[in-house]
DNA sequence: TTTAATTAAGATATTGGACTCCCAAATTTG
DNA sequence: CAAATTTGGGAGTCCAATATCTTAATTAAA
């Protein structure tokens, strides 16, 4: 992973939800237990989640979570950027202080290309996108 | 960076003792003060890499240290991971519990392929000739 | 031989991420 | 209304990475 567990988290958890079927609303505890993930720890990454408005919680018997509009139309990148700031440094892969596009190091143009194309690989989808198709291999596979 | 402050530290202070004129010694507190790195964490780093066999140091008045073959024949790769651990994580981008060749998730091949590419970009020049094209580049641009 | 300089080594401190616990607030159900 | 359930929020623990400090060992130079 190129970010921390608290990203991971959050993003399996959205792309849990992401799969359920409509309006349904899914206990955080429920969460943990599919995912595998320390049910206390999600339960604050979801708290700060309702909070940025990418999902809708519900208290009280028979409450949960479900993913909003917003989260289903944003991309990895944007969601796990909010939760756990940048994700990908900056520097080039040799660590040099002066590198850069005018003393570029040896390594310099073609890391660019690589942490741009991270980049994007994970920022052109949605989290919607990524759910379906990964519900269709599941699909056809089992 | 795609590898810890440690690892970092540790490949800014081998290229810095690439670049020198041969068979000079380098001390601990010139390396981080030139590379800009707390002085007293470089020494700890400095003294693992004397004890990998890339660099080797001298007590005493007019000591220091001084990059090995063994370092300028080693890939930044080799030497990172010596220094940290692994580097980067297997996991795919999406996190997802069950993401496999046989159940791959929608970015698992296009990042498959990129972490080869960076694996690939890290450990295909040695510390040698990352060194010498950085130091044409400085000498051509200053 | 003494002093100053430099690395080696180990102990200690700080920080941030990961994780736990407890109680309050809200909501449903009986 | 009371009890049970679920999220919200605050406080606290744990651990590894990062960083600092202190002292010992070694060496060169005065």
């Amino acid at each position: 992973m190129i970010y921390t567990k608290t990203g991971e988290y959050a993003i399996r958890a959205i792309l849990f939800l992401a799969r359920q079927s409509k309006d349904e609303l899914i206990m955080s505890s429920e969460i943990a237990k599919n995912e595998d993930i320390p049910a206390h720890y999600l339960a604050k990454i979801l708290q700060r989640m309702a909070k940025y408005g990418y999902v809708d919680s519900f208290k009280g018997r028979g409450g949960g979570f479900k993913i909003t509009e917003l989260a289903k139309k944003s991309s990895i990148l944007e969601i796990v950027e909010r939760v756990e700031g940048p994700v990908i440094n900056l520097k080039c892969v040799t660590g040099l202080k002066e590198c850069s596009d005018e003393n570029p190091c040896p390594l310099h143009y073609e890391w660019a290309e690589l942490r741009n194309r991270i980049y994007n690989l994970i920022s052109s989808k949605s989290v919607q996108e990524v759910a379906e198709k990964y519900s269709e291999t599941l699909r056809r596979n089992n």
